[in-house]
DNA sequence: GGGCGCATGTAAAGCGTTACATGATTGC
DNA sequence: GCAATCATGTAACGCTTTACATGCGCCC
């Protein structure tokens, strides 16, 4: 159950609303843990009943109200209580290769296709994580101690993506010497 | 909704009871999409009920009766369907790249350990995966079709871990560097 | 006029994990 | 005697996804 202690880590280093998270969520975090606002929502009132995070209404006049979050002492105790549990191993759950197992049952062509396919959102997504990296980290030489931890979440981003490229090149190769 | 496709392949290979599936799952797909017994029991279940799959149940005497599964025509059609529809992107869902994110706020030492025991997890799983290279696909220049999958996701798998390992070595890098 | 952004949720259904349950055989 | 392997499940609970719901303001 780790999205209670996502959403604690972005709370501690910034309050913010529901939907506000739901946005970081999509930034940031996100690309290591996808939530959508409806979890998020529900997830807050469970953590506010908890009294890991307290909410403050405010109106905003036209829009409608914010309720704005902030991690309490009782949150951080948590927090500092689950960072120090050793993480269990993590399981890939990857859908593309129960797929490729199977890929002497579909037509060569449609392989090629997918694995471009596949390759493309590789790229993509390294090319956005690059951008983070120079807008964000322009000098890992010198980070701030908070940077550090997002810093290399980001480089676990980019090699992921990188590796995805070439494994995706490797498929190809490997089908095109037949 | 992949678990029962991934049964679906591993029947098209060779007829199974649940309990074989389960140990297959342990041993081979499950490195890219784990399953409990429980589970596969109630998919199997499902999956009878909309004819992808028949049961026979085999009496073994003294030990408990065993009901083998194959796939049917309507298993196979449902299979060449999902496979030629295009695989949505996937998400990392990654607890230890959440933890990293607030690795300041947990004490230099506990870090350390934390990356040492998850690199070696993935060494572990390396070691795991060459061996099985090594014993299933001694000479990757001619394999045969229906091996080339299970070959490929297997590459995968290697790429995968030896980036974790690297990744692991590059925060500890990082980190000793302050 | 239509779509997007802001802002918060409820409801239903499906998927997955954990715990529980049974019972014989084989090996240490 | 105890644990593991074979073999199949049920039940409870929690997490996740998808669909539905509301309503204003801004921009094209």
């Amino acid at each position: 159950m780790a999205l209670e202690h996502a959403i604690l880590i972005s709370l501690a280093e910034r309050s913010a609303s529901g939907y506000d998270l739901a946005r970081r969520f999509d930034a940031s975090i996100g690309h290591f843990w996808r939530a959508s606002h409806q979890q998020i929502y529900k997830v807050l009132a469970r953590m506010e009943a908890d009294q890991w995070v307290s909410a403050q209404v405010i109106p905003q006049g036209s829009r409608p109200d914010k309720k704005v979050y902030e991690i309490t002492d009782a949150g951080h105790e948590e927090l500092a209580r689950w960072l120090a549990v050793p993480t269990p191993p993590e399981h890939v759950r990857s859908e593309f290769t129960v797929k490729l197992r199977a890929l002497h049952l579909l037509d060569r062509s449609l392989v090629f296709e997918a694995v471009a396919a596949r390759r493309a959102e590789h790229e993509q997504r390294l090319l956005a994580y690059e951008e983070s990296a120079q807008k964000f980290f322009p000098s890992p030489a010198d980070l701030a101690d908070e940077q550090l931890g997002p810093y290399l979440a980001l480089r676990g981003g980019i090699r992921l993506e990188r590796n995805g490229i070439e494994w995706c090149d490797e498929i190809a190769h490997t089908l095109e010497a037949r």
